[in-house]
DNA sequence: ATCGTGTAACCTACCGGTACGGTTGAACAC
DNA sequence: GTGTTCAACCGTACCGGTAGGTTACACGAT
């Protein structure tokens, strides 16, 4: 009477759920394989069967997250169907209610990375790919406002979204991550205003 | 004839400055007390006699750190007297070479701050302590031009600082980081042009 | 029989930290 | 000049604890 119904949450999934809340309030170099497993009521040997290292946890971790920012930015951009203005203002606003949350300490894929500078470790791999993507995906949206330097635009509007995740878990809720949507409208503005010369 | 001259480096001189180059590079966590007092030429009993503790000598490193940055942004705004918006974009000059300097990693007591989130640490305070005043100077700088909104053109400008030195260590030489003193200028333009209606 | 799991022991390496004893050099009395 | 003293400064050797990772084996359910 329950086709496909597991109702007990297996060993390895139990052990990514623990990981991946221990990983991202105290950072994955501060949280030991032993930690984890004795908060997810398993031991070492399923860890290791599961992912075969720490490293390899880690970067499973990190896809979760990923797959969790995609969702939220999708969710912004489709709330705003053919209009890239208001769905990076909507990426924005989104980004700004996320790290206000209590207990938020920015993007765990940009944690990651300044916590593993070598460029092969398999955390690291998962971020480059990860924001490679979101600059990807930004410079479709500035193109598609025409902006007159959509890929300058873009990074712009990154740097902004990285300066949120950082400074907001060095300042508190009354940081600068506060004036990022304001800054973000302003960029827009000054590169698709018509402006001293014009070009359609 | 050598009233204050010290040809031999102290011990406590020669940890802080390999301290601060590993630190650097590879990570506060990443790199333990006996690889520091190795390669610095000396003892384990050395290091906990000049700085006491691990997470001491991560403070010390990132005052040293710190003290650094004033200097190199003093030395920007030295440069344009009476003109906070030409030292503005004089410090986003003096950033962006920087960053783009080989073996740079970001800013170190932004990387702290990410590697240590309890409140408590040493190093934390640090970094939380400077990049107040940071904030401040740009303050500063922002009402000195008569911007229309200085606290959030100073905040706007700092997470675009803040955005570079992540994206900087995230994407190679050719990221993000490229496009901030644009991404300033304009910023700062919005925020001290004569309104809609244009005046000179 | 096989798969997923837990038990329990074990490994090497390294972590941050310390008790203690040796070396040096300047200051002093003679 | 010589001998003595004393405080910095330093290194040897060691501590207990824990890190990530592995092994062999027993068990229960499918």
């Amino acid at each position: 009477m329950s086709p496909p119904a597991k109702v007990a949450p297996k060993a390895a999934e139990r052990i990514l759920a623990t990981a991946a809340e221990l990983f991202y309030r105290e950072g994955t170099r501060a949280v030991g394989v032993d930690e984890i497993v004795s908060r997810a009521g398993t031991t070492k040997p399923s860890l290791y069967r599961a992912f075969g290292s720490k490293d390899q946890l880690i970067a499973a971790y990190l896809t979760v997250e990923a797959e969790g920012f995609r969702a939220r930015f999708d969710a912004a951009v489709d709330a705003h169907p053919g209009d890239p203005r208001a769905q990076i203002l909507a990426v924005f606003d989104a980004l700004g209610a996320q790290v206000a949350e209590p207990g938020r300490r920015g993007c765990a894929l940009t944690n990651a990375a300044v916590e593993y500078p070598a460029a092969e470790h398999p955390g690291r791999l998962v971020t480059v790919e990860h924001k490679l993507q979101l600059r990807e995906r930004l410079r479709a949206m500035t193109k598609a406002m025409d902006a007159r330097k959509p890929k300058k635009l873009a990074d712009a509007l990154l740097l902004l979204i990285e300066g949120v995740y950082v400074s907001s878990q060095i300042f508190g809720p009354d940081g600068p991550a506060g004036a990022a949507r304001m800054a973000a409208e302003a960029l827009i503005e000054a590169h698709t205003r018509e402006a001293p010369k014009e070009t359609a």
